[in-house]
DNA sequence: CATGGCCAGTCATACGTATTACTTGTCGCG
DNA sequence: CGCGACAAGTAATACGTATGACTGGCCATG
């Protein structure tokens, strides 16, 4: 490549790199441009970061992609991400795998640092010494973490609620190993104890339409109905959709239900439904900007964004 | 490193880089892991693939991540690529991008080799030279190619309609600048054809569930009304149950709906959706496979995996 | 005319690993 | 004892780029 532009290795490196203008006289590096155009020639990323030991590559962490939600948060991280030029590689955590043989394992010395959304703080064990930080986990940690106030929603679903005069208010709780479903029963549970006469029900169960249909007939087959479900996510809001249809009642006529999220499927229910809009890509976006700042040396601090009750057809006065 | 362990820098290469079984005396092997360990050290991969002049990445380019069939194309594809120790980047292209201005232009020296999935050819222009498998495509192009049997599978939703009655039937197309859908319209057109006194009507929509529930909803309003709608996939069926519930019609009752791909949002429909399951994470997987037999200096031929139709509550006998 | 400063490039080296070729020591065997 | 085979480790080099130090030419200034 040099001696195609007939100059030496060092001022290819001076005009590609593009660090110094002005070293370079422009003839000279026109005629590098041209020459790296003619033989389709590319720097050598790694090289480039041989030097500073760095491989200017992440690692995003997430339970699945299958769920539409981490593909938000994907885009919000890949699009800060890309920005800065670093690359990102996804790291969905099989159900199965520990950390020690996990399908990433071989890569894993590949990376700069790691944002882990919605994982067990455990799996980090595998990556001592890694930058990370955490979205939608447990703010007590040492790490820098990202989340929702999914506190405030929850309390905004139990306020909407009371306020249509509901009181008996079940809920659909998705199993209390993370973090922001130990918060939503706790927010959920004091938001409807601030209701005059409010009385709260609950039963758990797997993040599992199937599942949360089975949940959501337990509770309408207490002595005292609920007049209203309150389902952890927007999935769960399927299943209690599913139960109702099944014992003949009409949602919202005979029972409310709300979700959290708002992901595609809200909108996809008949009726649509009224949910917590949580900002999933701005999770993404603002988590890999903490990261960044961390890599850079900086000491981000932590932060919660805020989600918005979003109203639609689910919910009606209580009977 | 190396006098940590008390030995030469090339041990420390032999015993870390295990592909030299025999090479090393297992006591200095034991010395140069137990230094590593104390030290926290680990080889750089970058420096590694150095000399062979690979990156030993590669990258998946999708529409996007939210989409939850994009997300099953990739678990499979992360798979695979994980236990060739390959490394994957994502790449949701942003519909206001051109090559040139893409987010990752600045990475894009920085992969071995691209699967893309469901995207325009012309995406590719903007990687001369790097090797390519493109999934869900049409397969009349130079590259190798993963796809769906979609024609079958359109056929097999015409003869389960055929075998119920119907005659009359409904298609909520997606606009055909996928290849995929030029090919599901084609189909299902012949498909119905084979049926005696079958007839088609059709509406284009964006795959948008509003956008769907107005195509079908003037499908549902033409004089004789279809008594089947065929739906591109299964977001638009989702749409077409819409149309339906506005007009009063029952599924399937009034109307049959069948969908396309199966994802989860199948299940979270009421009643549930009769569509033809299409194994998204074996195309990533299968996909992956044939991008790394192509790095490796193969020829992989071009495939074809099979649908499989999948019967559940919203197609029922005509009335 | 001598000097110093700047401009445009080049030289040399460092980055961290893989690999080839070499060295050293040991052992077995004739 | 002499030789070769072999085991175990090291030296040297290559990979491709970034960058600080250096060089030669040119011009302006005194």
């Amino acid at each position: 490549m040099a001696q195609a532009a007939g100059v030496s290795q060092s001022t290819v490196s001076l005009v590609l790199g593009g660090k110094w203008p002005g070293r370079v006289s422009p003839a000279t590096a026109a005629a590098v441009h041209d020459a790296a155009e003619r033989l389709g020639y590319r720097p050598n990323p790694a090289a480039r970061n041989l030097r500073m030991g760095t491989t200017r590559t992440v690692m995003l962490m997430v339970p699945t992609l299958i769920a539409p939600f981490f593909g938000s948060v994907h885009a919000g991280a890949a699009r800060v991400a890309a920005r800065h030029g670093f690359g990102l590689v996804v790291y969905p955590w099989p159900d199965d795998a520990g950390p020690a043989d996990s399908p990433f394992a071989a890569s894993r010395e590949a990376i700069d640092g790691i944002l882990a959304s919605s994982m067990p703080r455990e799996v980090l064990a595998g990556f001592p010494g890694t930058p990370v930080v955490m979205l939608d986990s447990d703010p007590a940690g040492a790490e820098t973490t990202v989340n929702f106030a999914v506190a405030d929603g929850m309390r905004a679903i139990a306020a909407h609620l009371g306020a249509l005069g509901h009181r008996r208010i079940g809920h659909v709780a998705a199993e209390p190993d993370q973090w922001t479903f130990q918060v939503r029963g706790a927010a959920l549970a004091a938001g409807v104890a601030a209701l005059p006469g409010g009385a709260l029900t609950r039963a758990v169960t797997s993040i599992d339409i199937a599942a949360a249909k089975d949940a959501a007939g337990r509770l309408l087959d207490a002595h005292e109905r609920p007049t209203a479900l309150v389902c952890d996510d927007d999935m769960l809001a399927a299943g209690a959709y599913k139960a109702a249809r099944a014992r003949g009642l009409d949602v919202p006529g005979d029972l409310s239900v709300t979700g959290m999220d708002d992901v595609l499927l809200a909108t996809a229910l008949e009726p649509e439904l009224t949910t917590v809009r949580l900002p999933a890509e701005e999770l993404g976006a603002q988590g890999m900007a903490a990261l960044l700042e961390l890599l850079g040396g900086g000491r981000p601090p932590s932060r919660s964004l805020p989600g918005r009750l979003v109203v639609r057809g689910s919910t009606a006065a209580a009977v």
